[in-house]
DNA sequence: CCCGAGAGAGAAAACGTTTACTCGATCAGT
DNA sequence: ACTGATCGAGTAAACGTTTTCTCTCTCGGG
C-alpha cells in the first residue's frame, strides 16, 4: 500500500512551504515567482502528485458531485436521460453517484440521506412520488443546495427549479393529429393517475377532444399502469360489451400501446387498417422490429442534459433565466394511425 | 445556508468530549457509560446530527464509493449490470460514480484518474481495450484498491479478480444447436476481432464447426462492428457470389442478426424458413416485437451483481474464493432456427 | 540615505472527524 | 487500608488541504 503523495512531499522536495505548492496547484498567480512554479509544477509532474479531494473539500465545501435518483436505469427513457446528465457533468467536471428508487418512496428518502450525508454540490431528483417528501429533502432546499427536479413537482417546494417535459401538450398535439385523419371514436388508456404525468396527458386528450367538438365517451377512458399487461387488459375492458365503439386507440405511453396491439390483433382486428394505434414515449428499438407505433417522442437525453446544466448553474451561483424549463412534444409518424 | 451541525455541537449539548460523541456514533461500546450513551443519542436524534464524511474518510482513508466504468449505460446489456451494481452497492452502504466512456481508451483513462482522485476504496471496470493502460490503473493495482473487471482482461494485470461471460462456450452451444438443426453450411457474423468477446465468440463457432466434423467456408465467415447496419452490410458481402451458399447465419450479436435479418428479408429470403438466423444477447424487447432471435442469454445484472460482490469482498479484506468467476451460456430458443 | 510599496514566501489556523494516550475515580481483593 | 484493575471520559494529534496573516526582501523615489 504505497501511501500517496501529498502536498507536504511536494513541498519537501521542492525546498518550500506547502502554501506555496497549493498556490502553484489552484494556480493562483499571486505570490509565486516565475522560476518556483516552473520548479514546482515540474515535480508535479514527475512524481505524478495529485491533490487529495476529500482534504480540499473538507475546507472548500464543494465535491464537485451531484446526486441523480431516478426510478430504475433500466428504463430506456431514463437510460437516456441517465447519460444525458453524466455527459454534461463530465463536461463540467463533476462526478454523478446514481441511484434507483424503483419509485418507493422510502428508497427515495433513504437516498436523500445518503446524498446529503456524502455532501453532493447538487441534486437531480425524478420520481412519481409528488406528495410526501422527507425532512433531508427540505434540508436540502433549506441549506440552499441546488436541486433540480425532473418531471416532477414536489408540492412543498414549488419554486424549485425543473426540466419537464410538456405531457398535455404532447397529449394535444397527438389527439389533433388523430382527429385530423378522420377518427371521432377515440379510446384513451391513461397512465396510473396517481401520477402527474398521466394526468397532464389525459387532461391533454380531453381538452383536445372538447375543443374539436367531439364528445369523449367515457366507456372508452380507462386507466392503466403504464406496463404492457395493462394495455392488453385495457382492450378486454374497452371490448366488454361486444364489437369496438372505438376506430382508434391512444395510449398513455408506447408499451400499453404495444399490449393493446398484441390484444387486438389475437382477437383479430387489423391494426391500423380496422383500428389506429398511437403511443407516447418514442420507445426506440432497433428500426427492424414491428409494429411501428406512432407516437410522441419524449427527449431523455435533453432533459438529463438541460436538467445538469441548469444544476450546474445553479452550483456555481449563477441566476437561472428560467427556472422551470418545459420541452415542447414531437410527434413521430410511424404509420400506426390511417385516415378514415 | 444553515451551518450544519457538526460533532462539536454535539458535544456542547451533551457537556461530554467530541471523543464520546465520536465513540457512540461508531457505536463502539468501549469506554463511554450506558446512561450517557443514551443522554447522547437522544440529542443526535432531536438535532438530526450525521457525521460529515468527508472528515470521517480523511481519517479512516476509506470513502464507501466505487467507481463503474462501462461504455455506455444506455446499451440494455449494461443498464440491467448497472442497476445490478447498484442494487448490490445500495445494500452494502456503497455509493456508486457511473462513468460512461464509448469505449475510448482516452475516455476510459480520464475516469481512472478521476475515479483516483476521489479515492474510490474500489472499482469496477468494462471495455474493449485490453491492451494498453493508463498509469493509474495500474496505481489502482499498485496500492492495492480492489479492482474488478467485467467481461474483460487487461493484460498487464493477469491475477486481476474479474467476472466474465463464457463466450466460447455461447457460441459452442448456439453453433451446436443450429447443427442439431441439420445445418452444415453456417454463416457466421463477428463482432470486431479487436475485442476479446468477438474472438471468444469466433473460435468457440470455430471449434464446433471443426468438433463437429463440419468444414467452415472461409467466404463464410465475415466481421462486422456490433451494430444493426454491419449485420445488413455483412449480407451483401456473403451473398456477393449469387445465391447464398449458407442455410443459417449466427450473428455475434442479435443487432447484426436484425441487420442481416432485414437485409435477407428485403433480398426476398424467408426467415427462417429460407434461412434461419441466431445471434446473442438476448436483447428483450416487449414480447409483441418480431421478429424473435434465437440467441444465446447473457446475464447482464448477474454480472453486476456478482462483480459487485466479488468488489466488496475485497474491499473488505476478505480473500476470494475464486478470483474469476464465470457465468455459463443459456439458449433462448425463439424459433428462428429450424429443422432442414 | 530613508521610506514605503510590493513581491515572494512561510506560519499557522481551520475544516470535522477518529483514535491513541492519559488520567481520575470506583471497586474488588488481600 | 492499600494495590491494581477496570471503567468512563477527556486531550490532543493526525488526516491533507486552503487561506489569512505576517514577515522579509528588494527596489524605486524623494
Amino acid at each position: 500500500m504505497a501511501e500517496p503523495i501529498t502536498i507536504k512531499d511536494i513541498a519537501n522536495l521542492c525546498g518550500v512551504s506547502i502554501a506555496t505548492v497549493s498556490r502553484v496547484v489552484n494556480n493562483s498567480p499571486k505570490g509565486v515567482g516565475e522560476k518556483t512554479v516552473e520548479r514546482i509544477r515540474k515535480v508535479i509532474e514527475e512524481v505524478g502528485y495529485r491533490p487529495n479531494r476529500l482534504a480540499q473539500s473538507m475546507i472548500t465545501k464543494v465535491t464537485h458531485t451531484i446526486g441523480l435518483v431516478i426510478p430504475d436505469v433500466r428504463n430506456p427513457f431514463f437510460s437516456e436521460l441517465v447519460r444525458g446528465v453524466e455527459d454534461v457533468c463530465n463536461e463540467n467536471g463533476y462526478s454523478c453517484f446514481l441511484c434507483n428508487t424503483d419509485g418507493k418512496l422510502d428508497k427515495e428518502n433513504e437516498y436523500i440521506d445518503i446524498l446529503r450525508d456524502r455532501i453532493v454540490d447538487g441534486l437531480l431528483f425524478t420520481t412519481q412520488n409528488n406528495k410526501e417528501s422527507n425532512p433531508a429533502f427540505l434540508d436540502f432546499h433549506r441549506n440552499k443546495t441546488p436541486l433540480c427536479f425532473i418531471e416532477r413537482y414536489v408540492d412543498e417546494l414549488p419554486e424549485t427549479p425543473g426540466v419537464f417535459f410538456d405531457n398535455e401538450g404532447g397529449a394535444a398535439l397527438l389527439t389533433q393529429f388523430v382527429l385530423d385523419k378522420g377518427h371521432r371514436n377515440i379510446a384513451f388508456i391513461s397512465g396510473p393517475l396517481s401520477t402527474m404525468n398521466a394526468r397532464m396527458r389525459k387532461s391533454g386528450f380531453m381538452s383536445t377532444m372538447q375543443s374539436n367538438g367531439v364528445e369523449v365517451d367515457a366507456r372508452l377512458v380507462v386507466e392503466g399502469n403504464y406496463r404492457l399487461d395493462s394495455g392488453y387488459a385495457a382492450v378486454d375492458q374497452l371490448l366488454e360489451h361486444g364489437k369496438p365503439k372505438f376506430t382508434a386507440l391512444i395510449a398513455g405511453n408506447d408499451l400499453m400501446a404495444l399490449g393493446a396491439y398484441q390484444a387486438l390483433v389475437e382477437r383479430g382486428y387489423q391494426v391500423p387498417s380496422d383500428i389506429s394505434i398511437a403511443g407516447f414515449d418514442n420507445i426506440t428499438y432497433p428500426a427492424v422490429f414491428r409494429p411501428l407505433i406512432t407516437t410522441i417522442e419524449i427527449p431523455g437525453y435533453k432533459l438529463g442534459s438541460c436538467g445538469t446544466e441548469m444544476l450546474i448553474a445553479l452550483m456555481k451561483g449563477q441566476p437561472l433565466a428560467v427556472t422551470r424549463q418545459v420541452f415542447a412534444a414531437a410527434l413521430r409518424d410511424k404509420g400506426s394511425v390511417v385516415q378514415i
